[in-house]
DNA sequence: CCAAAAGTGTTTCAATTACACCCATGA
DNA sequence: TCATGGGTGTAATTGAAACACTTTTGG
């Protein structure tokens, strides 16, 4: 930090900033979310969440995608990425002051992970029973994860964000699979069905149709063009 | 920043984090934001949001409060406050790389605020038509302001967050004025009413009335005990 | 033909809209 | 008693939930 004005100056005090991402994805009709293996003190080898710091000429979005592609081996094309919270309790980390900023990745399809850069190892871990996060994670990275899964399922509710967890082509019953791993409830598939090919912009039919299980080929789809805040979008009774 | 492990100890590149704050009210039926005039470089003398340097043993919401209180005077309690975004491109500031960490406020009756601090002077800027954000705001405040802006218009929708922004006691014609202001629309004053004295624990009825203007004297009610995420919500039509 | 999954039609019910109407006060 | 804003009743419309039923495939 160089001083700026006359004699008098005012010397911030001084800061270190990460990235961190919540990265989730929807694996055999649960949700996971993507844990490293710490390879550097300290927490070295406890599970935390992928990230790093951030460097001296990187904007704070940038970071995060290098350092998911870093640890984890996934190409960010194809990855929805959001900014989630910032997080900078004074002593969240023992190295110092270093403030976080957490972001929030959806992955379709749940795709190999290798680890790379400080993580020993990257892996999936399901996140069945709705508060077994991993205990253990090191820093304060279990709050941001379940931050990170409250974001996302809220936002379900009021944005066409599901289909970012789905593979480029998809059926409306793997669509529906996403609203279901999400928020751990069944959903009437004929009413779902009509809602989401009804709703403007969501869906884009392909014409095509898949045929690999028992039953009569789907319909496949495309992300339609409708972005975000999208209001009229479905939810279980709130019980 | 202290070494942790061993002689090849990495140092992450140094960096100072700032709390700012998008603070708005509903001021004479608009829409208001609290904004300075920055008393030191850089952009000595131009429009800023409220804000500045996190100290070494504070939290960042703590940092927010505190910053809000010395440069205008509010007292934090009865303000809403929670974290809007981070902001981190390299050269978003000329002191060198700082990263802030944005908070929105949400600030009921538009009280009279002073300068102090940083702050040579503080007054609520109105935000008459949509874009008339003030031109020239220090840093990348504008893009901030108008985030903070967009995030309170978003949250009325689907959160019983317009409360906040009335004196703790208040009538149902009040409230709506804080919706017709921060939408810019016209609201039926009897379906208004209906849906918000309906609404489970969104109001809660004091027993006393007010009668200050012309007509029938009105119900006073204060903040029902509902916490965000409150799905029926009002809205007028997408159009 | 049967099982299985996709997709449609129809009834029922609840929420929202639009608007006529009544209530309580000050001048 | 009139103007003014507060508050209620009610019919028409819309959207969601429940579920019977038809369609299209593989064995």
């Amino acid at each position: 930090m160089r001083r700026y004005d006359d004699g008098m100056a005012f010397v911030p005090p001084p800061a270190s900033v990460t990235v961190d991402l919540v990265a989730l994805t929807v694996h055999q009709g649960g949700l996971a979310a993507l844990l490293v293996r710490r390879g550097e003190a300290p927490y070295r080898g406890r599970h935390a969440l992928p990230g790093g710091f951030v460097r001296q000429r990187e904007d704070l979005d940038q970071a995060a995608g290098r350092e998911l592609a870093e640890e984890t081996g996934l190409a960010v094309d194809g990855v929805y990425v959001e900014q989630l919270a910032s997080y900078g309790h004074p002593r969240r980390d023992p190295r110092g002051r270093v403030v976080t900023v957490a972001y929030l990745a959806l992955v379709p399809g749940a795709p190999a992970v290798r680890g790379g850069g400080d993580a020993a190892r990257a892996d999936w871990v399901d996140l069945d029973t709705d508060a077994a996060i991993p205990s253990g994670l090191a820093f304060d990275h279990a709050r941001i994860l379940s931050d990170g899964v409250g974001r996302a399922r809220a936002k379900l509710e009021y944005t066409p964000l599901a289909t970012v967890l789905c593979l480029p082509e998809f059926t409306v019953a793997e669509l529906r699979l996403v609203y279901e791993s999400m928020w751990g409830v069944a959903l009437d598939p004929r009413n779902f069905h009509r809602k989401v090919t009804r709703a403007e912009g969501f869906l884009e039919a392909t014409g095509r149709t898949t045929g690999r299980n028992g039953g009569r080929p789907a319909q496949l789809y495309r992300r339609g063009t409708a972005r975000l805040l999208m209001p009229p979008m479905l939810r279980p009774d709130p019980s």
